[in-house]
DNA sequence: GGTTGTAAAGCGAGCGTTTGTTCGATTACC
DNA sequence: GGTAATCGAACAAACGCTCGCTTTACAACC
């Protein structure tokens, strides 16, 4: 191969000697795997990238994991448990339709943006992931668009708006988070709260509905 | 590696022994690869997999490219460049700014569902780039933001529409091609026709502007 | 109208690396 | 002393790429 990549000196943080914490080490793998996903791609991190920036060889990997895929498919399952529970998080609270949608909304972009690495990840290598996990994940994403799609018409039809197309109504609202997981930098151009507000009137113009 | 793929036997409908027609042959390689690099991802394809596509052995490759990210930049590049172009021809015969965005989005979410395929590959394989082929890449996309937010604005000035950001606004309708072509499947549930009418009102509502 | 020269195109074996994964020995902690 | 964690060396397979050789098509020549 051309390439040379990978594999110089131990970088990480973490124990190099044996120690009875395996709880951080897998921690830090989870961590040190979506940095390198993110950056270079499931296909082209390799497990020896992984292993020298948490600080361990690569042998050892394997007394936390059963194989690369499954470090894959931690991070992916795992970000959209997240998005499902802090979605519920942002509306179980609220009574009125539309104020819920504008706290979906909130959560959604804030989401996108806040862990726009590990959503990035989760957008991207869908077709890596084994069978089972592909289907999971599939089936989770099914979930969210349906709360979302429940909360843009429960909001339209109690303020009077009017939707166009639910489906590709909510594939709109999907498709910005997607994209602001893949340009946003905190610090950098745009403020959140700039993003949020400026999403969120547009989505409501969509809509046909005024903001509350 | 637990993987196990490619190079099994030919499979491909062009030249076993030496044409003259290299041509076809290095047409026929951008097909193999585009149709690879889309469903496996690049790093995850195999230029033996390209090959025996082809119907060719991986040296006779090099008659053609001079490695395997040149495969991939043809691909992306291409693309945006046919981008540029179709945007101009369907909106250059136009003068009512307004008829221009309507012509614009059409063009834009017709190509993304059309060549979804090349599309979705521009989309997903930057990093996979070298250095002065994404800066390339990166240019041309913003030459077509650059586009679009002119579109965007000339109509919504021409037309008293609002705009409630530029930027974003440019970047939602970005978004929904790149979503287009991640999900579109012609046949399939929506036609090409519904989509763009949909989409298009969705678009124009968010500039508070009426569709002519 | 055969003969021969040339260059593009493909073959196929092989190169040096890197890959994911395995496993016995070793270490550190309870 | 037992056990979880790590090391370190090794494995076979797959990778991108190179290269000397053969095959083909076409043109120039006698």
């Amino acid at each position: 191969m051309a390439r040379s990549k990978a594999a110089q000196k131990p970088m990480g943080s973490t124990p190099v000697k044996p120690t009875r914490d395996g709880q951080r080490t897998a921690e830090a793998m989870r961590e040190a795997a979506a940095e390198l996903f993110h950056t270079h791609g499931y296909e082209a991190t390799s497990l020896r990238e992984v292993a020298s920036t948490v600080g361990i060889q690569v042998g050892s990997l394997y007394n936390h994991i059963s194989g690369k895929d499954q470090l894959l498919s931690i991070i992916m399952i795992e970000v959209l448990e997240d998005l499902l529970v802090a979605m519920d998080d942002a509306t179980q609270d609220l009574d009125d339709p539309v104020q819920r949608l504008e706290a979906a909304i909130d959560c959604h972009i804030r989401f996108h943006a806040e862990r726009r690495r590990d959503v990035f990840i989760g957008n991207s290598e869908l077709r890596s992931l084994a069978p089972d996990d592909r289907k999971r994940v599939v089936a989770l994403r099914k979930r969210y668009e349906e709360i979302l799609r429940e909360l843009v018409m429960a909001a339209t039809s109690s303020a009077g708006g009017d939707i166009v197309d639910a489906k590709l109504q909510v594939f709109a609202i999907v498709a910005i988070g997607t994209h602001v997981s893949s340009w946003y930098l905190p610090g950098r151009g745009y403020s959140l709260d700039a993003i949020v507000d400026r999403y969120t009137t547009m989505i409501f113009r969509q809509l046909a509905m005024p903001r509350p």
